[in-house]
DNA sequence: CTGAAAGCGCTTACAG
DNA sequence: CTGAAAGCGCTTACAG
C-alpha cells in the first residue's frame, strides 16, 4: 500500500547524505543550518524527480502538529453553516490548514464525542458552534493550550474566544423596522433553545416591545420535531391572535417553514402581516413577496474566526486575552414589510 | 502540549505489563491472544480510570489506516453538496469513519492538490466529485489500492466506482412532462461544462426534442462569471426567442438565477412559459408558483456511496468489478408546469 | 557544514 | 499466556 512511497530514508540513501540533512532542506532550514547551496540543490532536484511528499502522520507524531482544524457545526446541511463552512475552508486553506468537520445536530453527547475524536486525531485547533454542557470539555482544551474559537453562540460560563453577531441589536432593529412600518402587534417566532444567540434575539425583541409599550406575542417551537411543531403550533398561534400584523422569525428554518404555513393559510404579506426573517438566504430573496431579512456578515465572520485561530496557532496556545466579538448585521429591506 | 496525555507505555509501566499486552487488550484481541480475563479486566479498568485514548497518528503510522475518508466536492456552499455531505457524514460516522472535506470550485489544479494532500494525510478512502483532468491521479489511487468512489459525475476514460443519477432519463422525462403540458418550444438552459452529468442531461433533452420533432433551443452559460452571464445571456436568449413556452434548467443555481431574471422580466409562469428545474430544493418549493423539479435521491446516493466505500475499505482495495450505478430520479410536479 | 542517534506512540511478528 | 524488540517516517538536540 505505501511501500511504493519514497521516504526520507530512501532519499538520504540514494544521495549518500543523512536524514538530518534531507529533513533540514525539506523544511527550509537549509540556510539556517548552513547547508551548502550545491547539496541543497541536489536534494531538491532529486526530491522533485522522485515526487517525494512527506508523511504528515509521522511528522505530526513528532511535532504534535497536523495543520488540521476541527470544525464543529450544528448541521452542515443548514445553509448558514454550509456557507460559512465554505468561507472558512477557503480562508484556512490559504493559511495552510485543512478542515475536518462534523455535525452535532444539537446533541451534547455527539458534540463531546466529536471534540474527543478530533483531539485523538491531533487537530491543532478547534472552531466550535457549541451545544449545551460543553463547558468542561472546552475549558480542558484551553488548559491543554489547544486554540479554540466559538462561533454563532458562546458559553457564558467559560472564557473563550467568540465570534458572532450582535443578535440583540439585530433583532431590536428588525422589530423596530416593523414598528416604523406601522405594525402594532408584533410576534416573535423562536425556538425553546437556551443558546445565547437565541436568548439575545429574544431580548432584542423584548427591549423593543417594552420601549414602544406594545403587546408581547412569543411563540417558542421545540427543536425536537420542529417541522411538525412549527406547522401545528404556528397555525394555532396565528389563529389565536388575529390582531397580529407583524412577525419576526428568529432563525432561518423557522422562517422557511413559517412562510409556507402563512401561504397555506392565505395570509397576505405585507398587507395583513409584515414579515422579517433572521439570517438571509435565497429562499427569502426569491419568495414572493421578497422577505426582509437580517443578514449575517458571513465572510467577515469567517475571516475573523480563522485570523484569530491562526494567531493562537502560531502562539501555540490561546492568547491571554480572549476576544468576544459581536459584529453588526445589516437589515435587507424587501417587500414583506411594505413601504 | 501532549505531555499530560497517557500513553500505552505509561499504562504498561504502571501495571507491570508489556506494551504488547496492553495493545492487544485495547484492540479487542485479548481473547484471541488468550490473555487472562483478570489481566484484561485490570487493564480495562485502569484505562478507564486514567481516561486513556489512543494516539491515532501513531496508530496510523504503523497500520497505514486513519479511519478517515477524504471527501472532495465542487463547493460545500452549494445546497446539493452540503446536503449530501450531511448525509454522507452521518453514514460514515456510523461506520466509524470521519470525513475530511474540501471544495475544488471546479478547478482541476485545486482538485489535484486536494487529492495529494489527502493522500499525504493518509486518508483511507476517497469520495470525489471529479473535475476534468483527474484521470491520471485517480488511476494512480486505484493502483495504490486506495478505494475511490466518484459521484455526481464520472470520468469516462477510467474504470472506477461511480454513484449518480440517471441524468439522461431524468432530463428526458422533465422535458416530456413539458410536452405533455402542451409546450412546443422548449429551451434547455445549461452550462458549457463537459462534465458527464451535464452532457447526459443535454442528451436527454435532445432525445426528447428529436423524438417529438420539436425545435432545439439551447443556451449554454460559461461556469466562469456564471452569475453575470446568466443575467445577461439568459435575458438576451429569452428576448431572441419570444415563442418559447417551456424552459428546463439543467442545474440548481441556473434555476435560481434564471427564475429571478424571469421575474424581473415579468414573464408569467406557467401561462407564458412553463418551467422545470433540475435538483429540487426549498427555493423551488417556496417560489411562487412552485417550480416543478427533478429530485435527486440524496439519501440513497449517500448510502450507496458509503456502503461501497466501506466494502472496499474492508477489502483493503477496490473491488475487482467497479460499479457504475445510475439511480432513477423523481419528478416533483408543481404549479410551474400548469396542469 | 553534516551525521549518528534518540524518540514521538503505537502495532506486530517472533520467541518462549 | 506474556514480553522484548523492531519498525512505521519523521524531527531535533547533540556532537564534531
Amino acid at each position: 500500500m505505501k511501500r511504493n512511497r519514497v521516504s526520507i530514508k530512501d532519499i538520504s540513501k540514494a544521495l549518500g547524505l543523512s536524514n538530518t540533512t534531507i529533513s533540514f532542506i525539506l523544511n527550509g532550514k537549509a540556510e539556517e543550518m548552513r547547508i551548502s547551496a550545491q547539496v541543497t540543490e541536489r536534494v531538491l532536484a532529486y526530491v522533485k524527480e522522485v515526487g517525494y511528499t512527506p508523511n504528515y502522520l509521522a511528522r505530526g507524531l513528532v511535532t504534535g502538529k497536523t495543520n488540521t482544524i476541527g470544525f464543529i457545526v450544528e448541521n452542515i446541511g443548514n445553509p448558514f453553516f454550509s456557507q460559512i463552512a465554505s468561507l472558512i475552508e477557503e480562508q484556512a486553506y490559504k493559511g495552510g490548514y485543512k478542515i475536518i468537520y462534523s455535525s452535532t445536530n444539537g446533541q451534547s453527547d455527539k458534540a463531546l464525542e466529536l471534540i474527543r475524536m478530533f483531539r485523538d486525531r491531533g487537530v491543532d485547533g478547534y472552531i466550535i458552534c457549541p451545544t449545551e454542557k460543553l463547558e468542561e470539555e472546552i475549558s480542558q482544551l484551553k488548559e491543554e493550550n489547544r486554540p479554540v474559537v466559538l462561533f454563532d453562540r458562546f458559553l457564558p460560563a467559560i472564557d473563550s474566544h467568540y465570534i458572532g453577531i450582535d443578535n440583540e441589536q439585530a433583532m431590536y432593529e428588525a422589530c423596530k423596522h416593523l414598528v416604523e412600518r406601522n405594525r402594532k402587534n408584533i410576534a416573535l417566532i423562536t425556538t425553546d433553545s437556551r443558546q445565547t444567540q437565541m436568548i439575545s434575539r429574544l431580548e432584542g425583541y423584548k427591549r423593543l416591545i417594552k420601549e414602544r409599550k406594545l403587546n408581547e406575542y412569543i411563540l417558542s417551537i421545540p427543536y425536537e420535531n420542529r417541522k411538525e411543531r412549527l406547522q401545528s403550533d404556528f397555525e394555532d398561534f396565528i389563529k389565536k391572535y388575529p390582531k397580529l400584523d407583524g412577525i419576526c422569525f428568529a432563525t432561518n428554518y423557522l422562517a422557511v417553514g413559517g412562510l409556507e404555513v402563512m401561504r397555506n393559510l392565505g395570509l397576505k404579506i405585507p398587507s395583513k402581516i409584515a414579515v422579517v426573517a433572521f439570517d438571509d438566504n435565497e429562499v427569502l430573496r426569491l419568495f414572493q413577496p421578497g422577505i426582509t431579512a437580517v443578514e449575517q456578515p458571513l465572510e467577515e465572520m469567517a475571516k475573523l474566526i480563522i485570523d484569530r485561530l491562526l494567531v493562537d496557532l502560531k502562539l501555540g496556545k490561546s492568547a491571554e486575552k480572549t476576544i468576544h466579538k459581536e459584529i453588526p448585521t445589516r437589515l435587507i429591506v424587501r417587500e414583506s414589510t411594505g413601504n
